[in-house]
DNA sequence: CTGTTAGCGCCTTCAT
DNA sequence: ATGAAGGCGCTAACAG
C-alpha cells in the first residue's frame, strides 16, 4: 500500500498526488499508538512534578514543555502534591504508556529505582532521591543558600533565623548546609534553636512556624525563608504583626517568584532560574535518549543560582519589636 | 492465555496465583498502546493552553489534571503561547494519539472545528472562539466586569481607564461589554479614549500602554486592568511613577493571583476561581465521555466570577498626579 | 472453565 | 517499482 509515501519508500508520482489528496481531504492523521506498538518507541515523555500551582514547579514544567515541543515529544504532566503514592501511581501510568523516559521533582527513590529498572530513561529535576539510578539536573542548593546567609552576615546580622519545610531532600538539605557554611566561614556561631524545621507546606502553616520563631527570639534580626511558598508565609505573618522589614527584620528567600519584585520592600532572594531548570532537565533527556542504549555513567548538573539583592535587607538596627 | 485474569475473566486460583506473582516479579504493566488501538479509547486527553507560567492558566490546568487523574485519566499538556499555529500542531498530535476528547483555551475556531469533525469531544475552556462546535466552561466575563466596574462607579469615580490586551476572543469581549454595561447602567457616558485597547500580551507593554493612558488622561481616578499580567504590568508603572494608590489612583484587576493580596495595598480584583474552572471543564469532558455518541445538544457553563474588594481602590480624591 | 485466534493500524521485509 | 504479509501487545469472541 501507499502508506510507504507518508514515510519513505517509492512511488509513483501520480499515485502519490492521489494518496496525499485523499488524505488531507478526510483530514488523516497516522496513529501515534500503533507506530508506537509497532517502533516500540513512544513521542510522550512522563513529567512529574509536586504542585502546578507552585510558581517554582509550573516554570520548571513550562521549561520541559518548551524543550519537549520544540525536539517533537509530548508531555504527559502529573501532580503528585508530594505524595509517594500518588507518584508511584503514576510511575505505573508512565511504564504502561511506554514513555521513553520520564522527568520527575522525585519524593521515593523507589520511584526512580523503578523506572530505571524497566529500561525507561530518568531524571531527577530540581533534588535527588537516588544516587543509583537515573540523571540528574539540580540548583546548587548549598552555593545558593550559602550567598544569602553571606549576604545577611556581611551585612553585620548575627542571629538569623532560618524557617525551612523538610531537610531529608537533597533541596532542603543543601539550602541547610548552606546556612550553616555561611556561619563557619564567618566565624559565626549557628544556634541550632533559631532553624525552623518542618515548617509547613503550604504559606499558612509557614506563617506560624516564623511566629514562632520570632516569638521565642526576640533577638532575632534576619529571616531567611528557604523557598518561595516559605517565604510567602513568612512575609504574611511578619505583616500582619506590623514588624517593618527591613528596619526591624530583614527577610531573604529562596526562589525567584514575582510577586518578590512586586512587594514593598521587594524581597532579597536566590534566583533559580527554574525555566531554564527545566529545559536543561529536558535537554540531558533528549541527549540522553538520543544516544544508544549504553548506559555510560550518569549526568549530573549543577546550575548556579543567583542572589538577587533587593530591598528586604539591610544592616540590623537597634530594633524594638 | 491467563491474560485474562489481568481483567475479568475465569481462572483457577493456582494459575491466576502463578501469574499474579510473575507479574509482580518482573513488573510487568499492560501495554497501553496496544490496549487502546484495540479498544479504540485512550485514557489520555489532550490539554492546550497559552501560557504554563500564567498563574491563571496553571491553576486552571492543575484544576483539570487533579479531576482527570481521580477519573483515571491522565493529561497531555501543551503550550500554544496563543499562537494559532503551535495549537494547530498540537491539535494534530491530539488527532494522532486519538484522545476522546480535548479541552483548551482555544485560539482559532479551526482548531475547534478540526478536532469536533474527527468526532473528539471538545471543551472550550475561558474562553469560545467557536459556537457551533464542542461544549464550553466559561467566566462569566460580563458581569464580573460590570460588578467591578460598578463598585469603581459606586465610590464615586467618573473617569476610570481600561487596559486590555484582546476583545475578539469572548473573555475580553465580555469583559469590555462589562465595563461598558456598567457605565450605561450608572448613566456615566464611557470614554472610549479611556480604553487601551491592544495594551500587549506582558507586564512590560501593559505596563507602557498604563503609562501612556496615565499621561494622556491627568483626569484618570481609576484604572481597570483586564486581568492579571495586564494588572501586574500597570502596578510596575503605577509603582515607578510614585503614583500613591488609593489616594491618586484606584486599581482594580480581574483574576486574583496570590501577589494582589500580598502586595500594599492589596488589589480589589475579580476572581475568577481559576482552580474550579478547570475542574469543571474536566467534569464536563468526562460527562459526555460517559454518554454515549449521541450528539445531544451543547453545554455551556457560565461559572459566576466574584468581586473582591480589598485596598487598592477607594473614593477618589482631588489628585496632584 | 480454559486455550486459541483474529485483528486493531502501523512499518519493515519479502515477493512479485 | 509496487503489492502482500507478518507481527508489535492487547482483548473479545470462540472452540475445545
Amino acid at each position: 500500500m501507499s502508506r510507504v509515501l507518508s514515510g519513505n519508500g517509492y512511488a509513483a508520482a501520480a499515485v502519490r498526488e492521489r494518496v496525499l489528496a485523499a488524505v488531507r481531504r478526510i483530514g488523516y492523521v497516522p496513529d501515534a499508538n500503533a507506530r508506537t506498538l509497532r517502533n516500540r518507541s513512544s513521542r510522550s515523555i512522563g513529567v512529574l512534578i509536586s504542585d502546578l500551582r507552585d510558581p517554582f514547579y509550573a516554570d520548571l514544567a513550562a521549561g520541559v514543555e518548551q524543550e519537549l515541543r520544540t525536539a517533537g515529544y509530548h508531555m504527559v504532566l502529573v501532580n503528585d502534591n508530594g505524595q509517594a503514592h500518588e507518584e508511584m501511581r503514576a510511575v505505573t501510568e508512565f511504564l504502561a504508556m511506554r514513555v521513553p523516559g520520564v522527568i520527575l521533582t522525585p519524593v521515593s527513590a523507589r520511584a526512580v529505582k523503578t523506572l530505571h529498572q524497566q529500561g525507561i530513561r530518568v531524571v531527577q529535576a530540581d533534588r535527588r532521591v537516588s544516587r543509583r539510578y537515573g540523571d540528574a539536573v539540580l540548583g546548587a542548593n548549598e552555593a545558593g543558600a550559602e550567598m544569602v546567609t553571606r549576604h545577611l552576615l556581611d551585612l553585620g546580622h548575627r542571629r538569623i533565623g532560618l524557617v525551612i519545610d523538610e531537610t531529608r531532600w537533597t533541596s532542603g538539605a543543601g539550602r541547610l548546609a548552606g546556612y550553616h557554611a555561611a556561619h563557619q566561614a564567618a566565624g559565626v556561631p549557628a544556634d541550632e534553636r533559631l532553624i525552623a524545621r518542618n515548617a509547613g507546606f503550604d504559606p499558612e502553616a509557614a506563617g506560624k512556624a516564623t511566629g514562632r520563631l520570632l516569638d521565642e527570639h526576640p533577638d532575632l534580626t534576619a529571616v531567611f525563608a528557604a523557598n518561595n511558598v516559605l517565604a510567602q508565609g513568612a512575609l504574611q505573618e511578619i505583616q500582619r504583626r506590623g514588624v517593618a522589614v527591613p528596619r526591624q527584620l530583614s527577610l531573604a528567600a529562596y526562589d525567584d517568584v514575582p510577586w518578590m519584585s512586586m512587594v514593598r520592600p521587594s524581597i532579597t532572594t536566590v534566583s533559580q532560574h527554574s525555566v531554564e531548570l527545566g529545559r536543561r532537565s529536558a535537554r540531558v533527556l533528549l541527549d540522553r535518549l538520543a544516544e544508544g542504549d549504553p548506559d555510560r555513567g550518569t549526568t549530573v548538573l549543577n546550575l548556579e543560582p543567583e542572589l538577587v539583592v533587593r530591598s528586604s535587607t539591610a544592616p540590623p538596627t537597634r530594633n524594638p519589636r
